[in-house]
DNA sequence: ACGTTTATGTTAATGCATTTGCATTTGCAA
DNA sequence: TTGCAAATGCAAATGCATTAACATAAACGT
């Protein structure tokens, strides 16, 4: 994976541009807007690669298959929304729940998942009939 | 489902029991102890069978297949093993996270999965020559 | 522009967790 | 104790995400 593609740009484009880790579809979604033909496979072989070299980062929620967003990112969090599926970044996090583990136990890292309903998905919002009630792109996975 | 099976005892029992959350297959083995010609269907029928009556609960960590517990339990969080991949439960949660959610953003609940080495994988432990670097029962899913 | 070599598109194959079909066994009410 | 519906054991079948095989097409050094 070391020569200049248009999909493997599309692909690198297409996370770096999201504002949120995408699922594999996800990104072959977005890359066909760019490179029709895109296929599932060479997104995967994409995604394989350029975590191999380090640019993107695997982010796993529970139950869900694997997203990807990229890895330059701060230490951070996930929200996914029960309405649409979608994974927003939380960014900020006080780690003071690092510590009420037994004794014995090392904690080396954590993951913090949020759920509930995205500001698209809001009863609010969706009550002023602004947005159909789900994002196009739904239930992932 | 609601017939007294020796199975289905044992099955309870092994969930009931445990003090952390099983996986099937987890379930299996401790159900054979007294069922020993148990099979993994009849485990998960059971535990379909089991979460559909309230009585236990599901547990999905980022990355694994389902694991269950009793569906008493207080709300609590979990840690996992890097070693032994077991996975242990965590009381006391102050939910201080909840509040750096965007505008427009509804938080339901959350989960939080702590990482690191348990008291029999830690490093101390295992120089002390006490017992195995990892448990009888390692990787699971 | 050419040729070599690597990436892509297609489609079939894996790997796993979970489920199902079916013959047999078992719980339990009569 | 008998009879039958419900459970079990076994083995095959699903469902999905991910990967591999291989012929074709595209990149890029010469």
């Amino acid at each position: 994976m070391e020569r200049d593609t248009r999909q493997r740009a599309a692909i690198r484009s297409a996370i770096e541009t999201a504002a949120r880790p995408l699922a594999p579809h996800e990104v072959l979604d977005l890359a066909r807007t760019t490179v029709p033909q895109m296929n599932l496979a060479t997104v995967y072989r994409n995604l394989k690669a350029m975590q191999a070299e380090g640019i993107i980062a695997v982010v796993r929620l529970p139950g869900e298959s694997a997203r990807y967003e990229p890895n330059h990112l701060a230490h951070h969090h996930h929200f996914q929304c029960d309405g649409c599926k979608r994974v927003y970044d939380i960014h900020g996090c006080t780690g003071e729940m690092l510590h009420s583990v037994p004794s014995g136990f090392l904690v080396a890292r954590h993951e913090l998942t949020l759920y509930g309903l995205c500001d698209a998905c809001s009863p609010q919002r969706r009550a002023l009939g602004k947005l159909r009630p789900v994002p196009s792109r739904p239930a992932t996975t």
